[in-house]
DNA sequence: TAGTGCTGATGAACCGCTTAATCGGGTCTG
DNA sequence: CAGACCCGATTAAGCGGTTCATCAGCACTA
């Protein structure tokens, strides 16, 4: 039962290791040819004897693996309760299977990236999605010429490859629908800075504001975080202060925040859309199981999983991509809880199967 | 910036390879034995050149990689809206790192795996999610020896290592509890039988129903799916029936399929739990973004891998599990979709941070 | 003193594949 | 007819570790 190897495909079809190599691997390198009749005899022989190439032996001796990387930060709440994370991966895994690379998982946590000139040889490139604003890790990736490509990592200059979604935009957006439903005071309910899309979206939601010539108060600019009882407990802590100050209107970092605010206003008896409304962000699966179901901005997170994998496949492949620092756009899906729409019960979106 | 090698250590060092591999490697294997002295400078020489193993050229010669596979099922709605990967990933992740393991990810779909004799010398084993039920591959892991383990692939007998929950406890607890507040005609709303937890969870149904004098009528046994919209559309359905036909209660497969259900029955004009109660299967993320909070059957999802991964970086240590076919015990998470505690908006169960 | 046994270390084969260098021999050219 | 050239294929040297067989040296025994 032992493995079949290239010597065993050789004696078989009775010609030397490096034909069989060179035949199989495809590419005949340098100036090595192989006849059409000896090929057929090599393929035969591989096919009869059901050989398949080591992929260590392999990676040994070209230095490359095929594999590509996939670091994330690991928190145990994000992984669980956020489904951000599984559809980068989602991205990033078909596009990567589909450039026939496997994917190998790291976490920011793992030491193996602390420390400074190591660089994993298992794997010819990484991804890292959500990496701590300014980490000077990406430094050390760039500097040892490892490809790299940062998702989601904030509109700064990055030493390697980036992939990130128009928050700015993003606030912009949402803010402006709201105002453009007459709501004055619009509350922010922000994540903490760690992540890269806070300020973006912040900045969005100010200068919507300012281009309207509404005030930016400082009291509605609000720490939450991005998930579920953070959004739950800021909202309560703004709905504890007098009424008079209470906002008309939630932008909210992301859908789970915004989930959290839904239900904390609720508890108060008061009504979304009508008392308050609600704005999400991410667009995620949240969105369609809030009650109302919530207005929030898109961001095309699988595609920029595989966007992410394709640049990299093509940095690896010889191919460096043109556009290194992509910025995908993103847009409003209007929902129920903003009062724009029909309060219907009955969603006006279902999710593809 | 050449990679540092064993060779230039036993340079620095001034002794031979096999010194220091013996050294680095810790365990003093067959008769070679490294004295004080030698140890020290190979020590510092490795550390005074930064020297990290190459774990390639290590796996070329032992044939073991520290590396674990896991194999999920690819779908992308599974994958971006149910966290039931994520937390079995997470489980297993943190698990593998604990045990110095790496992770590589597989698809069922991956064509890796459609070959008989195949199997990826890159891993040492290889952990399966939601194996489609009978899947054949099992048999030809367990054939080639192949450790492997296979998570939540339903009770009947594997040829391989197993983790599963017991799905028929969940749906007998589950069921008890809402013929427990009087209900008599209760609605099951369950998936597909490619997904092995699907069978056990109604036959749990069956026998509560049945060990309470119950009639198990066909008619409440319909089929839906694990995700939200086939959850509302066959909730629709049954309430498009006359009236004396409807259920007072529901149980379905999932939270999520249960979140469709309780839009459903909303859109009707209807109360959950007043009108109708329901409970869901999973304990997610989603118990608690819904409206009423859902009361749901509690797995242990993340602790299924965490188990999963360590059965089997067991296995491949040397010391096989004693118990290869463990089933994980489940509870009910009691929250308002059943009117058996106060249905107030505040939350009785806020996830942790 | 030859034999035994132990410690500490080395040399070299090997894991399975790639690839640069080389080579035999046939054809073409000057 | 010698030299140049191309085709088809082989040889052998790595890639960076692990590990088995061997060995030098020394102490201890009979």
């Amino acid at each position: 039962m032992r493995r079949v190897t290239l010597k065993d495909v050789a004696r078989e079809a009775g010609t030397s290791e490096a034909a069989v190599s060179a035949t199989l691997s495809g590419k005949s390198t340098g100036n090595m040819r192989i006849g059409e009749p000896t090929r057929q005899r090599i393929l035969d022989a591989a096919a009869k004897l059901g050989y398949v190439p080591n992929p260590i032996a392999r990676s040994l001796s070209t230095g490359r693996s095929g594999v590509l990387g996939l670091a994330f930060p690991y928190v145990d709440a994000f992984v669980d309760r956020n489904p951000f994370c599984s559809m980068i991966m989602n991205g990033v895994f078909s596009e990567a299977i589909a450039d026939s690379f496997n994917m190998m998982l790291y976490t920011v946590r793992d030491g193996y990236w602390t420390d400074k000139h190591r660089v994993d040889p298992r794997i010819d490139g990484m991804i890292m999605v959500l990496p701590p604003t300014g980490d000077p890790l990406l430094e050390r990736m760039a500097e040892s010429k490892f490809p790299c490509v940062a998702v989601v990592c904030g509109p700064q200059p990055s030493p390697v490859m980036t992939v990130n979604a128009d928050d700015f935009e993003g606030g912009l957006i949402a803010t402006r629908h709201l105002i453009g439903l007459g709501h004055e005071r619009i509350l922010m309910l922000h994540g903490t800075d760690t992540v890269s899309t806070n300020q973006p979206r912040i900045n969005g939601y100010r200068s919507a504001l300012k281009e309207s010539g509404l005030k930016v108060s400082d009291d509605l600019i609000v720490a939450a975080g991005f998930d579920w009882k953070p959004g739950f407990d800021s909202m309560c802590a703004v709905l504890d202060r007098p009424r008079r100050e209470w906002p008309t209107a939630v932008f909210a970092i992301n859908d789970l925040c915004a989930a959290g605010a839904i239900r904390a206003i609720k508890s108060r008896g008061l009504s979304v859309p009508d008392d308050i409304a609600v704005v999400g962000f991410d667009d995620t699966v949240f969105a369609t199981t809030t009650n109302p179901m919530l207005t929030s901005v898109r961001m095309p997170i699988k595609e920029m999983g595989s966007l992410a994998a394709r640049m990299l496949a093509d940095e690896v492949g010889g191919n460096p991509p043109t556009e290194r620092h992509p910025v995908m756009g993103v847009s409003l899906t209007i929902r129920n809880s903003c009062g724009s729409r029909s309060q219907a019960l009955v969603p006006d979106f279902i999710p593809e199967t």
